[in-house]
RNA sequence: GGAGAGGUGGCUGAGUGGUCGAAAGCGGCGGUCUUGAAAACCGUUGAGUGUUAAAGCUCCCAGGGUUCGAAUCCCUGCUUCUCCGCCA
């Protein structure tokens, strides 16, 4: 959410802005409703203070012992006027509320400006690419061939789009959980929490999934109207809602490692093969609440956090800028952070780590308390993946792949697999 | 699942339908004292909206209702605690 007095004073400043992410602001629709809200107030206002004044008098003649029924009568069709304009004022606000809530974040001025991926701005790129004296294989025919990668049995147990993982792979996947909360804890200075995999409407509203992006959730059938989470981000972040903290206990700083849950509508056809794009993966979550004059900076050090996981792994990557038009609903500026896989000869996404400013904090009333004024002040958030874990062992496994189809662990795993060296179909 | 008791400001915690946005304490802030600090004492201190500033308005878990008037009464939901039952 956006300061509802942009909506007030800048609209036009706004809406320009808005339209870097080819987001376009319907000016004349919302200056209506706002105008029709603001004479609607005022006149509701004064029929409250009305209403007040003359409930204050009956209590005080009451009191004196005074006859109240010329006073009640005066009063007598007050209330269905009070009524009436409340329910007007309700309504228009909620509306103006549902509109204000679809607007998406204002993208911060070094966000590179494009409205597709190829905008994109490459700003670093890290490691070598691996060169291979034979053609490398995809993760699905090493996997497969190992015996320790499965779609067709998840798919019958589930459907399209899981994955059935066995013996040392499936240990390589918990090994790279472990291995990212133990640097993030131990070396970036993360608290480590749990939290829940279902989630309420409130904490996805305060996040931003919702009530736009409805359709990329898991929805239970319970008509307590809860979701799989579809990202950490969401029960993490919502830790605060609502919350003031003291300044001194800034910055937070949370990871997590949870199952994702997305539904992937719209995705049909796209990354069908492997565990590139699947309905459940893990991630290992980066968030942090920080002062609004942090929060810049902040995001090259989150950003930096989740790059050195891909370091310690050897594995090549590269920074990218996202243009404002290939951001996140919420997001003010976000870096991706793109693994290279031999098979498709290319960078995939791994990570994205984003500032949101105080677009989820306004939503989720989470403040802290300033130290000059003494007043509560809006936090900034940011959060990251650090990483996910299902692209990242298919990229240790494309990129370490050998001739004969093992899989050499990388050093920084190995402790976390009891020593082993090299995953072959024979350690299944 | 059954029975009972709660949910009030940053925190703890009072609050007979009317002067209650709400006692008191803690914490915070300012001051006195002190070389400095602590202690003590004095003052101040909820959030939002609105305004040049104010006034006004809203908010006592959430949503409804009763009433001229609701933190207070009624209903529903959520949630916390205690006891019983069941259970990884």
């Amino acid at each position: 959410m956006l300061d509802p007095k942009l909506f007030r004073n800048e609209i036009d400043q706004l809406a320009a802005a808005l339209k870097a992410r080819g987001y376009s602001l319907d000016v004349a629709a919302i200056t209506a409703l706002e105008d029709k809200r603001k004479s609607l107030q005022v006149s509701c206002e004064a029929l409250q203070q009305e209403r007040n004044a003359s409930a204050k008098n009956i209590g005080k003649a009451k009191a004196q012992g005074q006859d109240i029924a010329p006073l009640l009568a005066a009063v007598d069709d007050m209330k269905a006027k009070l009524q009436q304009a409340e329910a007007e004022l309700s309504q228009l606000q909620n509306e103006l509320e549902a509109i204000l809530g679809g607007v998406p974040n204002v993208p911060h001025s070094t966000v590179p400006a494009g409205l597709k991926e190829e905008h994109n701005v490459v700003v670093s790129s890290v490691g070598d690419i691996p060169s291979f004296d034979f053609e490398p294989k995809d993760h699905v025919d090493l996997g497969e061939a190992l015996g320790m990668l499965d779609f067709e049995t998840a798919s019958k147990i589930t459907g399209s789009r899981f994955a059935v993982m066995k013996g040392q792979l499936a240990s390589l996947h918990r090994a790279l959980t472990q291995f990212m909360l133990n640097t993030h804890t131990q070396e970036h200075g993360y608290e480590e929490v749990y939290v829940p995999y279902i989630v309420n409407r409130e904490s996805l509203y305060g996040t931003g999934q919702l009530p736009k992006f409805e359709e990329d959730l898991f929805k239970l059938d319970d008509d307590r109207e809860f979701y799989l989470i579809p990202t950490a981000e969401v029960p993490v972040t919502n830790l605060l809602r609502g919350e003031i903290v003291e300044e001194a206990q800034l910055p937070l700083r949370y990871t997590t490692h949870t199952p994702c849950f997305r539904s992937e509508a719209g995705s049909y056809g796209r990354d069908t093969r492997g565990m590139i794009r699947q309905h459940q993966f893990e991630k290992v979550e980066l968030v942090q609440f920080v002062k609004p004059e942090d929060s810049e900076a902040t995001l090259e050090t989150l950003t930096g956090h989740a790059e050195a996981i891909l370091q310690k792994l050897g594995l090549a990557y590269r920074k990218m800028a996202l243009c404002a038009g290939d951001m996140g609903f919420s997001a003010a500026k976000t870096y991706d952070l793109d693994v290279w896989l031999p098979s498709q000869q290319q960078y995939r996404e791994i990570s994205s780590c984003s500032n949101f400013q105080d677009f989820q904090a306004r939503r989720m009333k989470t403040r802290y308390r300033n130290s000059e004024t003494g007043k509560p002040a809006l936090l900034h958030t940011l959060n990251g993946s650090g990483l996910a874990v299902g692209r990242t062992l298919l990229a240790v496994m494309e990129n370490y792949q050998q001739a004969d189809g093992s899989i050499v662990v990388p050093p920084v795993l190995r402790p976390y697999m009891g020593g082993l060296q090299v995953i072959s179909a024979a350690g299944k």
